[in-house]
DNA sequence: CTGGATCCTCAGGGATACTG
DNA sequence: CAGTATCCCTGAGGATCCAG
């Protein structure tokens, strides 16, 4: 294998194709809490710090127009949705492993 | 291996110290063009679909402040300005493969 | 609880012109 | 060539209030 990071235009097209999908300070952090299992509109935004309710709802829509989120609305009072995660978003789990190793490597770079 | 993508705090603190430092559209893309050989300001402006002067000269400040980038100036005229990447943002070649094979993937999901 | 609607702020980023 | 300086604008995202 090369140790190089050669890119094709192609590929290229394809790594903005996926910073496009993911783009902003939200998505991968949705998407996160739910690969960690949680559902209800509340509790992911209690999970993830900062968020609002109408940001959390604007990228929910967009995970979702994505097929990265299946909505699930349960017919009750109080109401009841529940998000789950595509097995499409399951296929992320590299990209967070890469973003989440790189994370602590550069840290380390920086400050120690 | 286990299918899940479980995240603790610090994993996603570590993820979004990741993304803090790959943010807006042009980090990555300038990366990806100097971990291909390129080398100066204006070959790397040409490389990059779309980006300005201004936005260069800023992102290679913020890539160089995060030690992912080295400026080398030749005292020349006319003058001569090389960039090369250190080999901390030689680490990167496995998010940038991850995102490049996602978005492979995701492109098929969508339109296929 | 699950959001939609509205209004507002601010930083990311484009265009252009200019310097060494 | 390698940038800087200015001006400007759009859109991401926050705050608040409201409805089913």
């Amino acid at each position: 294998m090369s140790t190089y990071t050669q890119c094709s235009k192609e590929d290229l097209r394809a790594v903005k194709d996926a910073l496009d999908v993911l783009n902003g300070r939200w998505k991968l952090q949705i998407l996160i809490a739910l690969l960690n299992g949680k559902r209800r509109f509340k509790e992911i935004a209690r999970d993830i710090d900062g968020i609002s309710d109408r940001m959390l709802s604007k990228e929910l829509k967009e995970l979702e127009s994505n097929h990265l989120v299946t909505r699930v609305v349960i017919d009750a009072f109080p109401p009841v949705v529940e998000y789950t995660t595509t097995s499409h978003a399951k296929s992320l789990h590299k990209v967070i492993h890469a973003l989440k190793e790189w994370g602590y490597y550069h840290r380390k770079e920086i400050i120690g």
